[in-house]
DNA sequence: CAATAAACATACCAACTAGTATTTTTTTAT
DNA sequence: ATAAAAAAATACTAGTTGGTATGTTTATTG
């Protein structure tokens, strides 16, 4: 019971990539089983269909991997302005497995996936909650501490900058390059500034 | 010469309605000849193939709207901050063709479309600048009457207006509501006053 | 009111889709 | 080492996809 384990981690991996680079509908199953040099047989011993294949992938690939990058930065902070743009400029410049020409992995899904499926979007909709719980978090300590406004309000703010951030995504898409996130990130700073 | 126009605006108009709510690749000729209450021979009659037929929508029906909706009410500006509050906020409440499930239509396809297609995207990337440039231009002009600061770069602020919308259009998919587009207004004005 | 071309319909194709049934290989426990 | 079970390979199906070839109808013009 260890190698099944592996080849199944294979899949999951091949899979977000593929569906990251893709999309969901335009990867097909002959897509991953080919990439994971496997077959369909080692496909549909581990994955009952292409849905439940895809909900193990979000939570075990994705999910777990966006609790780190864009909601575990956001605990214990010190400086609201500093932490919430560290977030979002590490999302946005530095994180190795992100491209601006496939955009972000979590909106993609959202944006393709929302009007449509059932099952994959509460587990899309729990991490984006969990996401605004945390800036929401954040912002309010800046308010205790002073260091944040009293009239400030956490929940616009959180609504603001996870806009901006998947907006950013949208136009480094277009432009398949990383320049619109420092446009973007410079202005951020200014609104960090004010709120 | 008037009866073929007809039914090729049929199509076109169709081809929006069902890539709009439910992304490219997952409509089909089929779908749209079907919704047309037309045939295949009626679709290759007037496009060469799904893609010439993608793009004329695009210059036909969506461009010339976006146009209107996005760059116009930006010309011929008073107030910047108010207008540029109007655009977005018309876009996200009031205009009658577009929903929250559905998102942003010029966004749902630079999002699906932007990592493959080639000659889309182009007509994609025209229509996203011609956006920024009213916006620029608009804060440009409340840079010289003084109604803005004269610190602000007008680029940072198309990218983050552009960026906060298209944002709010995907919490409005994954919540399936327009509440998030109202919270994301209110940051949206605080944002225009400190400019 | 024909004739003729434009506009559309019908029938088809090869490639691809998710998924199934069956057989073979590989692990694992004894 | 070997039997049993697990893991994976192979071969297949029915439905869908974009696109083509060939009809048939409809509109327009001399």
């Amino acid at each position: 019971m260890k190698k099944a384990e592996e080849t199944k981690q294979i899949i999951l991996d091949k899979a977000y990539e593929l569906i990251y680079s893709n999309g969901y509908n335009a990867t097909s199953i002959d897509d991953i089983i080919h990439a994971s040099r496997l077959t369909k047989g080692a496909f549909y011993y581990h994955f009952k269909n292409k849905e439940e294949m895809a909900l193990a992938m979000l939570n075990d690939v994705l999910i777990p991997y966006l609790q780190e990058t864009m909601v575990q930065p956001l605990n214990n902070t010190v400086s609201p302005a500093d932490d919430l743009y560290g977030m979002v400029s590490y999302l946005l410049l530095d994180d190795p497995y992100f491209e601006p020409a496939f955009g972000c992995p979590l909106g993609n899904l959202i944006q393709e996936l929302a009007p449509t499926n059932g099952s994959l979007n509460s587990a899309l909709l729990t991490i984006t909650n969990e996401w605004e719980e945390a800036i929401v978090k954040c912002v309010n300590h800046g308010k205790k501490t002073g260091l944040l406004k009293a009239e400030t309000k956490a929940k616009q703010v959180a609504t603001m900058i996870m806009s901006g951030y998947w907006g950013a995504r949208l136009l480094g898409k277009i432009h398949a390059s990383n320049a619109p996130y420092k446009v973007y990130l410079k202005e951020l700073k200014q609104y960090l500034q004010s709120i």
